[in-house]
RNA sequence: GAUCCCGUAGCUCAGUUGGAUAGAGCGCCAGAUUCCGAAUCUGGAGGCCGCAGGUUCGAAUCCUGCCGGGAUCGCCA
């Protein structure tokens, strides 16, 4: 139960004392924090129901709330507004509770589910650029509040590795090196365990053969015919294809390392291809797919569609199977190895119909429950400009070149600050990435998810504000706080005493941890944790300001503010690690 | 053309299951350090919430229309 649940039951009871429905008693943070620290307008909803004056009922309420021991006071206020003000006795323990608590009052989910999240797509032969970001970021915060709050989660990078552009890639090293091998088409293998181009080569011939398929017609036909000999089992081709992905994941595994993103899974469009053949039968036997202009199609509109929603292509008319069919049959996939509750795919907002279509799909099917699939799209990362992110020259900027550009700015704030002097090179090194990586992702996290937002380097390199070094600067600060409590003996930490303005409030943003962590969970929505942990390091910066520590005189108020400034801290670091980041031991 | 997302302070953005005086960060102005880390803290100025109607005791929030920006719309993913 959150903060804010309890009190609302303590409402809600209150309304129910007097005839009334006990969802009126919602309870939620004051909007007027000079007035009170919690409000309840259900008596505005009750009066309009029940044609009765909103402030007499608020007075009612008021009275028998009185009574209570947990509030120090209660007005009403305004309309019918009930304000209300927590008591020291009964906030101090609840704080103790969440001192000692290892989750640090952080929300648990009663009934654990079991989830599949997708939050990769990366495309063989194409290095992780800054389009990948946002889905790396927002899927691995989520699969960590997920996992924190319960769930049994699984993170699939899903890559693209089986569609028309492997095609691409196939013919065009054909056009380059006929003489491979690969391309006889009476070799059975085995082939060669070496691959025959570095992943230099392999990044230089995805854009030149995606460019020379766009411009023509024929040189685009021999990338189909390449794909569908691939899916069809060339010996070849699949070996060529194995070395094509070897030599990307390689590459793909170092950048998501370097973002602390992690995969449990590095399963691909390929592994669902073989579920295929099987499903077409089990479809068509169903009349489910149809026949149409020569592909075999799945019609997923609805009589009450607002909108066109074209039917999916299971299998074009080439005989290939495309991204429809091959997210239809990793879903079955899903099913069959891991037997989820719920799958997730955090995909960038573009991707909105194609997963309409596919949810359909498959729920039409009967092999997986509409409602347990979500689309958890998110918006555009762009430049100052307000277009999607480019380097200067106006290509895609590489997420490693992005990286490097972000540490070194990092670097060099660092050298500013004095905040690494005396660190050995390797320590400033670590401490730089850290700062870089925390920049990057609150940017990116602290936005809603679905909206789209600007990038700009000089606004989040200020370290200044609400900024992830900002949260690691508190962080850091409370280790050096408690460290040179100890040294200075000024004895344990003890039970909480508030007195203080700085002391409450720092205590009030404590509690609303779980609302927070319960808030974020059920919207999907990691922004909302972000603005918690800003709130935390804010009511902790205030509270450091206002409060001496080390040198109180008086042995219970340093014992409680040590216990305030420990679990602030320690607070803040577990919602920094839901987040996908940390702060380095000092700096 | 249809559908979807968006339009809030100088800038970047929250807030949209209807409620008090619309918030934050940056920037700007004025302050705080013989004391635990000033990447900090305190105070201030700054808004016809795109426009016009409507519903309501009450609208940034719901409904309708319009203006402006973006995305998507059967065989690429």
């Amino acid at each position: 139960m959150t903060l804010k649940d309890d009190l609302s039951a303590i409402v809600g009871d209150a309304f129910a004392g007097e005839g009334l429905d006990r969802a009126l008693g919602a309870v939620k943070v004051a909007d007027r924090p000079d007035l009170a620290q919690f409000q309840c307008n259900g008596a505005l909803a009750a009066a309009k129901a029940a044609k009765k004056n909103p402030r007499e009922i608020a007075g009612a309420i008021a009275e028998k709330l009185s009574a209570r021991s947990e509030f120090e006071e209660i007005s009403v206020a305004g309309p019918g507004f009930i304000n209300l003000k927590l008591s020291a006795g009964f906030l101090s323990p609840r704080v103790d509770a969440l001192a000692a608590d290892r989750r640090f009052g952080g929300w648990a989910k009663p009934a654990p589910e079991k989830i599949v999240i997708d939050y990769g797509g990366p495309n063989v032969a194409k290095p992780l650029h800054v389009g990948h970001l946002r889905a790396a970021i927002i899927g691995e915060s989520l699969k960590r509040i997920m996992r924190f709050a319960g769930d049994k989660v699984t993170g699939d990078v899903h890559l693209g590795d089986w569609g028309l552009q492997m095609g691409q890639l196939i013919s065009e090293l054909r056009l380059r090196q006929p003489d491979l091998v690969y391309f006889d088409p009476e070799a059975k293998g085995p082939f060669p365990a070496d691959p025959p181009i570095s992943l230099a080569d392999l990044e230089e011939m995805y854009p030149a053969a995606s460019a020379a398929c766009k411009a023509d017609p024929v040189r685009a036909d021999l990338a189909r015919k390449a794909t569908k000999e691939l899916q069809s089992g060339r010996p070849g081709y699949r070996a060529l294809w194995r070395h094509f992905v070897d030599l990307s994941v390689n590459a793909m595994k170092r950048d998501y390392a370097d973002l602390d993103v992690e995969f449990d899974l590095w399963k691909g469009e390929a592994d669902a291809d073989p579920l295929i053949p099987e499903l077409t039968e089990d479809l068509k036997s169903r009349g489910i797919i149809e026949e149409s202009d020569g592909a075999q199609i799945i019609r997923v509109a609805r009589d009450d569609d607002k909108k066109e929603m074209p039917p999916i292509i299971f299998i074009n008319s080439e005989g290939a199977v495309g991204y429809h069919a091959t997210d239809v049959a990793t879903i079955v996939d899903r099913k069959r190895e891991l037997d989820p509750d719920r799958i997730l795919y955090v995909v960038d907002a573009r991707q909105r119909l194609h997963f309409e279509q596919v949810f359909r799909a498959v729920d039409k099917a009967g092999y997986f429950d509409e409602a347990k699939l979500e689309h958890l799209w998110f918006g555009t990362m762009n430049g100052k400009d307000g277009k999607p992110f480019k380097t200067r020259e106006g290509g895609t900027l590489k997420l490693r070149d992005f990286i490097d550009m972000v540490t070194d700015r990092a670097r060099e704030r660092l050298a500013e600050s004095g905040f690494a002097e005396g660190f050995s090179a390797e320590e400033t090194e670590a401490v730089a990435r850290q700062v870089g990586i925390a920049a990057l992702k609150f940017a990116d996290l602290s936005n809603p998810r679905t909206s789209d937002y600007i990038f700009d380097l000089d606004r989040f390199m200020a370290f200044e504000g609400k900024t992830g070094p900002y949260l690691l600067y508190a962080s850091v600060r409370v280790r050096s706080v408690v460290a040179k409590a100890q040294a200075a003996g000024a004895g344990d930490a003890g039970p909480v005493k508030l007195v203080a303005d700085e002391e409450t409030d720092l205590a009030l943003t404590l509690l609303g941890f779980a609302d927070a962590l319960q808030d974020a969970y059920a919207r999907r929505l990691p922004h909302l944790l972000c603005d918690h942990a800003f709130a935390l390091a804010q009511a902790f910066s205030k509270f450091y300001a206002a409060c001496r520590i080390v040198d109180e005189s008086d042995a219970s108020m340093r014992a409680s503010r040590l216990t305030l400034a420990q679990t602030a801290g320690g607070q803040l670091d577990l919602i920094l690690s839901l987040l996908g980041f940390s702060a380095p031991d000092r700096m």
